[in-house]
DNA sequence: AACCAGGAGAGAG
DNA sequence: CTCTCTCATGGT
């Protein structure tokens, strides 16, 4: 029943807006690269209360200041780190979180020796960083470690409301709910959440139509990469 | 000029 | 366990 209703859900969101595009290109990228994934685990953390326009500001401070790898972000010094990323808005504190998050993975052999390990047993040790809870330890897991953990977020949660799903919005509650309806695919999830937030936007741009975007000059993946 | 943008931690009740 | 406050910047 429910299991209908979500997975028709997607086929209109692929139906409507096709695969995720622009500004998700670099977290819907398949196959991934080391930096790539790199990339998507700081996004992950600078995207935090902050829209990703200005995420990419500091991405591209920190790619033009060759300081994007994680292995890079454990060396630098938490006030040059947080001059880098102050576009991203919570530089003080986000210079902190990043810092956990890269010693974290540093320490533990990088992402691709990571990635090897269940996102079970990962999932408690995100959590345990500070600065990483439920939505971004999922971001991280589903973007940047490709395992079909489903995020929740507040345009995930618009969604549920709008199309009346169910009347629970805990956070644990809505994933298991869409991982219970669909098949434990990390590509599924991946495009399904990005077309999630595109539609949201959509509709939120949506008092004029499609053709009323304005098309702002937008930043590249490859900018920064 | 107030208000928001893909949260999370710490503290209070 | 559920609020509320804080963290900070850039765009409208």
């Amino acid at each position: 029943m429910l299991n209908q209703k979500i997975c028709v859900l997607y086929k209109e969101l692929r139906k409507k807006h096709g695969l995720p595009q622009d500004q998700w290109s670099l977290w819907c990228a398949r196959p991934k690269t080391v930096q790539q994934r790199e990339a998507v685990i700081v996004g992950a953390i600078l995207t935090q209360n902050t829209n990703w326009e200005n995420v990419e500001k500091a991405l591209v401070n920190l790619k033009t200041a060759r300081k994007l790898s994680l292995r890079s972000i454990v060396s630098l010094r938490l006030a040059t780190l947080a001059q880098l990323i102050k576009p991203a808005g919570y530089n003080n504190i986000k210079a902190r979180y990043l810092k956990n998050v890269a010693e974290f993975f540093v320490r533990q052999g990088g992402v691709l020796k990571l990635k090897k390990q269940t996102e079970a047993k990962l999932r408690p040790q995100l959590l345990a960083l500070k600065g990483v809870g439920p939505e971004t330890a999922d971001s991280i897991l589903l973007y940047a470690l490709d395992k079909p953990m489903f995020v929740i977020d507040e345009y995930t949660r618009r969604l549920v409301k709008k199309q009346r799903l169910v009347r629970n919005f805990n956070y644990e509650f809505l994933q298991t709910l869409f991982m219970n309806n669909l098949s434990k695919n990390y590509k599924l999830y991946q495009d399904f959440h990005a077309l999630i937030v595109i539609d949201q936007k959509f509709q939120m741009n949506g008092q004029n139509s499609v053709l009323s975007v304005r098309p702002r000059e937008n930043i590249k993946s490859q900018d920064f990469l």
